[in-house]
DNA sequence: CGTATTTATCATATTGTCATGAGAAACACA
DNA sequence: TGTGTTTCTCATGACAATATGATAAATACG
């Protein structure tokens, strides 16, 4: 669905976002946290931070940060820049115009799920991942004392 | 959504289909139909034959053809030899495992779309394709002397 | 049998993605 | 100012996907 590149840096943002506070994090921190190879993430994250999505700093201390809440950074900015998630995949049979009007032998029975999967990384904020992990994994370790 | 070689197959099967009666069609004439590479086509529609999907004949008046009836014949099976649709692309995040007991942080939202997307391929027959087609363009075609 | 036609197969080129390594540029801090 | 840390950037390579061209193998038909 999306590509290798695109995987690293969904991961990578997800994982800035859940260590926010402090200093930024490095790229050396990230790609061993998340097993990633290093040089590559730095070049994935660093088109990121050209994008406006992350904010970077050299130097000691540096590192990459968040530079929009995540609660108003969709997975489609981050994926975007790495796969071309509407133009292609829109007509599964590839053609350059399929509508309604001119539409493939797909077109039909294909535009609603095309859409859904669309929409699915245009409303999906950061935010949303982090809240159902933290959900999953306090429903898991939570020991059912909640419940009680 | 699907590797170029699997939308090749898919463009393939349904000019097939859509070419039932009479002889089995060559590659030089599917090709030129559809603007393909003649030789990369030839060996996609080979493995096609392999798996049973298509038959092949050789020499003069040879050429391919299905070998399943267009309306017993599923998306999937024409795209998976080319595409892994269900392995690749069931977690977001590209972990190995991830189900409801090991969620990811996209695995609630994400799954229910995966399967939409599984199913589609699944349970659409590329005589459901062609029947949509040929409504399409009954429509337009049809000049509104039906409808009167 | 001989020949033209068509698929089957092999060798190779091209392109894009993924990845590694080295060094330049910027920066914090002493 | 000097030194170490970190991003930035370039050069390069591995590998798979895509594509081309040549040739072998099979077949229909005269």
């Amino acid at each position: 669905m999306i590509s290798q590149t695109g995987e690293y840096a969904l991961r990578a943002v997800l994982y800035l976002a859940q260590h926010q506070e402090g200093d930024p994090v490095s790229v050396e921190t990230i790609a061993e946290e998340l097993s990633m190879p290093r040089n590559y993430l730095s070049k994935t994250l660093h088109l990121l931070a050209k994008r406006g999505i992350l904010a970077s700093a050299r130097g000691p201390r540096g590192g990459f940060e968040l530079a929009i809440p995540s609660n108003r950074l969709s997975l489609f900015e981050i994926v975007e820049p790495f796969d071309d998630l509407e133009g292609r995949g829109q007509c599964l049979l590839g053609r350059p115009e399929c509508s309604d009007q001119t539409p493939c032998a797909a077109h039909h029975r294909w535009k609603d799920l095309a859409r859904r999967v669309s929409t699915f990384f245009r409303e999906t904020t950061v935010d949303d991942l982090i809240t159902e992990l933290n959900e999953a994994t306090g429903a898991v370790a939570g020991n059912g004392r909640g419940a009680g």
